[in-house]
DNA sequence: ATTCAATTTAATTTCGAGATTTCGGTGTAT
DNA sequence: ATACACCGAAATCTCGAAATTAAATTGAAT
């Protein structure tokens, strides 16, 4: 039974979702309980997360929860904007009949839910799935691209997003212009219009853009 | 003194300058005689290493050099373009004469060095050299980008791309192409017309990335 | 009272051995 | 001849403790 890997995944869902507080420390002593397992081996998936930026390191100081700043949220963004388009772009080229279906699929998940959170009163319920679900249909658009570097660094850059937004909005006042946003992106997406595809995608993230760093 | 992050950094250079076969087993037993230390330690650094993509590991398989593969350095090809153009792009914009200073000051090293492999017969002698100045000023364009994260990750597209690319061509057939490309890049950039630039780095790499797969 | 050095405490890093799993070879049955 | 199961050898994974280093506490001197 591949012990390491289940403690990856579990530890690298806590992490994006805020099972733990910003700048916490993660001693792996104190881990070590909640895995039943060696310190040793927390460590190893400490070091693996350290790598894909969901964990801080410090020689000879430890790992920690990264902070939040207004600054790598907005690198992240931009990143996004950038992989998410030119991903997008290609499935739309490469992609053909099938990409479509399933980029339809997958925003009829989602768009149910976000309308479901819109009506309701208080949407904590909801937040498990809507996140899978958000994080499926960006999968999706860039799913036929043709480059699985592209793919896993997508992955990468959008956990490490998640992990620096999920405290940030969690009243979901921004559901409303997501629902559009979403709906915009799959219907220029469908249409073939790549320039109108690439402006959306943007327009749904500018959002969390700030002009003053990147952007011109 | 810390121990671990040298061994990081021998394995690493090792690594992308092909001190090892392709598809090669790095076994932390064999090569803690090496370092002499214990084979944790060494397996804790290629547990690092293969996050960075620079070598694959496999559940209770132990590690590998990557293999060389046609299709991973038209991927790697692909984001080196993505991030070298847009990353240039926002030097342009918001680096200055200081950035162009730099710039410059790279492009004159790199420039010094290829003319003399081009004039040499055996440019064995100067290969490290070569390596760590293109790398200088590739890593130039985009240094104020403002970016810390895009940065990061052509840092490891450029050390993945290099790995694939290393053995390849020691031939140096390119070099004559190179310097002109060089050249161009450079020019285009103090230019500040950034479609121009983004098109010269474009073709800068163009040999190397496959029509089929990716590209329209 | 504050600063700095020395000591104690706590945390991190390294290590080698034991437990577990894979790989290679041999033999048997279809 | 091919496929499958078994067994020994080799490699990987896990662990707890020892060694090293950082942090905290105490105490002395200005």
């Amino acid at each position: 039974m591949p012990e390491e890997t289940d403690i990856y995944q579990t530890l690298k869902f806590r992490l994006v979702s805020n099972g733990f507080e910003h700048e916490a420390k993660l001693r792996a002593e104190v881990l070590r309980d909640e895995f039943k397992c060696s310190a040793s081996t927390v460590r190893e998936v400490l070091f693996r997360l350290s790598t894909v930026g969901l964990v801080n390191f410090q020689e000879q100081r430890g790992f920690r929860v990264p902070p939040r700043s207004a600054r790598k949220l907005n690198e992240l963004t931009h990143m996004r904007v950038l992989l998410e388009s030119e991903g997008t772009v290609l499935s739309m080229r490469k992609g053909g009949v099938p990409w479509e279906a399933r980029l339809t699929a997958a925003h009829h998940q989602l768009s149910h839910i976000e309308k479901r959170i819109h009506a309701q009163e208080d949407p904590s319920g909801l937040i498990g799935i809507w996140f899978s679900s958000e994080n499926d249909f960006h999968q999706t658009l860039i799913s036929d691209c043709g480059s699985e570097t592209l793919k896993q660094m997508h992955r990468r850059i959008y956990a490490q997003f998640r992990q620096q937004l999920m405290v940030a909005d969690r009243q979901f006042d921004f559901i409303t212009d997501n629902i559009q946003h979403h709906a915009a992106i799959l219907e220029a997406a469908l249409s073939g219009d790549e320039d109108l595809t690439r402006a959306r995608i943007h327009d749904h993230l500018a959002r969390h853009l700030n002009v003053d760093t990147l952007e011109a």
